[in-house]
RNA sequence: UGGGAUGUCGUCUAAUGGUAGGACAGUGGACUCUGGAUCCAUAUGUAGGGGUUCAAAUCCUCUCAUCCCAGCCA
């Protein structure tokens, strides 16, 4: 969190921030700069509290806060709040902390549509007076069918010339609770023939007998998206109001709305293309199916492509935000390479990271001329990238464990590691030859007998010759026993909305998302890894403490792998 | 087939009439006590046809492809 805060206040010169990404908003922006329309931006991030915030929000998060940032403006933060029945406080802390967590404040600036209840009831009744509004009894069916279609206009409601009294005594009575949910509603008064469907008269009041999270039982109307937004972004001075591409079709709502209304300016509404990334899907709906019915564990799955989750996983704040620029922002459709979101993680991990040791699939090493009952402690750097990151003691002996897969009997063309006859180093400590290999009565490996080079410690030859291969290893007597969870895809295929005709997007599923080792061995520091705090395993990629983490039963997730050039050696 | 938008390397994205550039991915090499990192080198792109211009990814025009819209959801 610190580290979060220090990274918002370093940037203290915009120019440069600004010189190196480019895109459509900032170029808009700087127009109104320019040309004197603002002096200072204004934009918001403005979740509806019905769920999770995911990667695609982060994008959000980081463009609107983002520009904020650089152009020296204001963020808010606003719930967009006006549908009850699907809403909860458990979201609107949710998303707090995700927004927080990603390394943004809002100030002071944190808002509710629900706030503008009153306002919004106001400039409705304003709407009736000036003969902008009527209250329709028209039902949902009966609405649909006068709507007309995509290519034929629709039909105006028999309701729709009914006098200012008399929409204003309905209006206050739907408002007192007269009537039932469904039975009426408040439209604005604009074109039933409009070939954009969204102007052909829309409902901007509705009846909802619900509990909301915040007013409670106060009202039993409820404002629409579309009549809200655009209110309530006037209200704020929001000078640029950024959404995704599903609501271009709205944007002449949005502007009909604030030219009819004495609201204190008019925002510009400016649309941009949503995220996706290949191998995972982002639309809320598939992600609460996900949860719901039990196909990953929660909404902080690590799996998940949620702030939560991927918080939980142990992605950084910096790999997303940095993730966010280089996407950049456009308004074509795309979906992004998820290797771009793996590097950013690598990237900013690789600086962080502790080096530790952890044998994931053990194999027993007997050092056959290293004393019985020696202990040495050998000195370990903590981050090569980072020589102030200092090192820590690691316990050598007699009985150690590699890794299985860093020993092969029959080596191949270019193998670097252990082999009968061949000699390898251990990290930060000796080169050993393998000499013997023991074998159960399955012809299976168990156990490797080995000499070391007593004149090669720290890694170091004195004669100079080369080792080529180097594995991690630990000490059979100063194990830390841990379970590791090793994370994969979600979706087998980079596009898993791509479904064949009548199928479920279950099909695309990858079974194997989620691997569990037990009984791991790693080096005893580990004993001591605090919450969120981020290793690289050697050769193994970056890992973090899960939450499920005890003392006892030390937990940990891969946050994602190590590039690996040796399977692509292996496959050719 | 009404309306709104969008098409630039495999992917994402710059170029705002004047050298089509960057990042990721890929490939080749160097280096390395992590087959990690780092460094160097590299191929591949303006959806298509016409037009305007000394000059077009950019302007005009036609065509094609893709996405969004018929909630009292946001």
């Amino acid at each position: 969190m610190e580290e979060d805060k220090k990274d918002n206040i370093d940037v203290l010169n915009p120019q440069d921030e600004k010189s190196e990404v480019s895109n459509f908003i900032r170029f808009f922006i700087d127009q109104d700069l320019a040309s004197g329309k603002h002096k200072n931006i204004v934009t918001r991030f403005p979740p509806e509290p019905n769920g999770y915030l995911h990667i695609g929000h982060a994008k959000s998060i980081c463009l609107n806060f983002g520009l904020a940032r650089d152009y020296k403006g204001k963020c808010h933060l606003r719930f967009d709040d006006t549908n009850p029945t699907a809403e909860d406080v458990e979201y609107v802390d949710s998303i707090m902390d995700d927004v927080r967590w990603l390394g943004f404040s809002w100030e002071d600036n944190l808002f509710y549509a629900s706030d503008y209840y009153d306002q919004l009831y106001n400039y409705a009744e304003f709407l009736i007076k000036e003969g902008k509004a009527f209250v329709c009894d028209l039902n949902q069916d009966e609405m649909r069918k006068l709507r007309g279609t995509l290519t034929e206009p629709g039909i105006e409601s028999p309701y729709r010339n009914r006098t200012v009294e008399e929409n204003l005594d309905l209006f206050r009575r739907m408002k007192e609770g007269e009537f039932e949910e469904g039975t009426k509603s408040l439209r604005a008064k604009i074109d039933m023939k409009s070939p954009n469907i969204n102007m052909r008269d829309p409902v901007i009041y509705r009846i909802k007998k619900a509990h909301h999270h915040r007013t409670g039982d106060k009202w039993c109307i409820y404002p629409m998206y579309d009549y809200t937004h655009c209110i309530s972004d006037a209200i704020e001075g929001i000078t640029h109001s950024i959404c995704t591409l599903e609501f271009e079709d709205h944007r002449p709502l949005y502007d009909w709305c604030l030219d009819q209304l004495p609201v204190p300016c008019h925002p510009r509404q400016i649309e941009f293309a949503r995220l996706n990334l290949t191998y995972t899907v982002m639309s809320k709906r598939l992600l609460r199916a996900l949860v719901e019915e039990n196909l990953v564990n929660g909404w902080d799955d690590p799996r998940m492509p949620t702030i939560a989750g991927m918080r939980r996983r142990g992605y950084t704040p910096e790999a997303i935000r940095n993730f966010a620029d280089k996407i950049g922002v456009a308004k074509a459709n795309s979906i992004v390479d998820f290797n771009l979101l793996q590097f950013c993680l690598r990237d900013d991990l690789n600086i962080k990271a502790k080096r530790v040791m952890v044998v994931l699939d053990p194999l027993e090493i007997e050092i056959e001329n290293y004393p019985d009952g020696q202990v040495e402690f050998l000195d370990a750097e903590n981050n090569p990238e980072d020589i102030t990151a200092g090192s820590h003691k690691i316990a050598f002996t007699k009985h150690l464990f590699i890794e299985k897969d860093d020993f092969k009997e029959d080596a191949p063309k270019k193998w670097f590691r252990l082999a009968p006859g061949a000699e390898m180093r251990l990290k930060h400590a000796y080169y050993i030859t393998c000499n013997h290999v023991i074998k159960n009565e399955q012809g299976e490996v168990i156990k490797l007998i080995c000499t070391y080079d007593p004149e090669s410690k720290g890694g170091w030859s004195k004669d100079g010759r080369k080792v080529k291969g180097t594995a991690h290893w630990v000490s059979k007597d100063h194990v830390l026993n841990i379970e590791v969870r090793m994370y994969d895809q979600l979706f087998k295929v980079p596009n898993p909305m791509d479904i064949p005709e009548g199928m479920d997007y279950k099909i695309n599923l990858n079974q194997d998302s989620l691997r569990v080792i037990k009984n791991c061995y790693a080096e005893e520091s580990l004993k001591d890894a605090q919450s969120g705090e981020k290793f690289q395993f050697l050769r193994q990629g970056y890992f973090t403490v899960d939450y499920d983490s005890t003392p006892e039963n030390p937990v940990f997730n891969r946050i994602v792998g190590l590039k690996d050039s040796w399977s692509k050696i292996e496959n050719k």
